[in-house]
DNA sequence: CCGTGTGAAGCTGTTCACAGCT
DNA sequence: AGCTGTGAACAGCTTCACACGG
């Protein structure tokens, strides 16, 4: 059978995409280890999920795995590089050179696999033309559009203060920034097709404070 | 008629009461602006939610609208406060003294509105002693259990490489951490009373990243 | 008349259960 | 026999629509 590729962009759920993420990571490992095949229960019980969901997430994008055996671990961790897009090598610019900012700048995470960060801005003058710990001289917010332009940013990191935030999003849509993750506590204005993540730390440490008055 | 309080505890959904804290963010703008009364329709256009939705989860722990009027702005803002459990100092220890746990260690959110950290902790003896920017002194990670014992320690957060991850994360629960927020990239081993949220930024850059290649 | 509170309907995501391939 | 792929059942979350109270 020819492989049966869809291309779908659309009916598949951001929970998906996600789980995607999580278990190529963990297929990377396995492949280090050099196992050879894996089964949607082995991936289930390594994260608590339930089998049929893991068939169901990989069955949108196409039949990777072999009835009465599993999956080929490095062909499907190759289809997760694909379908993530993580074939190409991916530009980010972090607005925002505070603590959070700079830790950012050089988090492993953040420069391997596929992305790279290209640029760090803030407005403050006694931060610019200093360095980050990551190596990267921290450059002027004014300078956000060029630098998007020139270096082809694709994703934008959010890391002022929540005031400023808006300001700087609607700068980095403006200059064709199509992928934004924003940890700045506010609702940003949506554009269409420009895709944004937010992360709130505030929002997850009160969320933990609710369980420990209601524990379950 | 008497406040009808509900003390669920149960039946509530994670996604209620991470929409509780934003709303809660909301209110206390309003209130600075001396603003008296909200309606749900206000607060759904603001994060682009349905009314209902905001009025269910309130419901869930009350009636504390006037119909025909909305929410009194400071009233509702002061029940979220005690229903997240804000109204009691939370003392959180960051383990994992690298760019990121330094970073949240005085990241403003991290310190303010009920939340104070109170230990910052490594394995590195290299860092051991120094001064944190936020002005902790970096303790050593085998005086976990501890601190979080002396200090009273409610939540825990752990930005230690994802191979240290569940060590940590054990020594906190055996020293009595029921809360933790983890942004290491592993699967934490559950354990029955303790609530884990996950942080993963990779995961979101690849989540990004998949919506660059299928732009919807 | 306006906005809350809420059962009912609708929708989305998860799990079940089994046909079909190896 | 073993495990994938998938329609059908199920569960949970969101939205609708309206009764009720100010």
């Amino acid at each position: 059978m020819p492989p049966k590729r869809r291309t779908p962009s659309e009916g598949i759920s951001d929970l998906t995409i996600a789980r995607l993420s999580i278990y190529l990571r963990y297929l990377q490992v396995l492949e280090a280890e050099e196992v050879q095949t894996v089964s949607s229960q082995d991936l289930a019980d390594r994260f608590h999920l339930n089998s049929a969901q893991i068939r169901k997430d990989l069955a949108c994008f196409g039949e990777f795995g072999i009835r009465g055996v599993g999956y080929n671990v490095r062909e499907l961790k190759d289809h997760l590089i694909e379908i993530l897009a993580l074939d190409h090598e991916r530009r980010v610019v972090v607005v925002g050179a505070g603590n959070l900012g700079t830790a950012l700048s050089h988090f492993s995470g953040f420069n391997t696999g596929g992305f790279r960060i290209v640029a760090v801005l803030d407005s403050d003058p006694q931060k610019i033309g200093r360095r980050t710990p990551g190596g990267l001289t921290i450059e002027p917010a004014v300078k956000l559009g060029e630098i998007v332009r020139q270096r082809k940013v694709h994703i934008g990191v959010i890391t002022v203060p929540s005031t400023a935030a808006q300001e700087v999003f609607d700068e980095m849509v403006s200059a064709g920034v199509q992928a934004v993750l924003n940890f700045a506590p506010t609702q940003l204005k949506e554009y269409p097709n420009v895709k944004v993540r937010n992360v709130d730390l505030k929002v997850n440490l009160e969320f933990l404070s609710f369980f420990l008055r209601h524990p379950h």
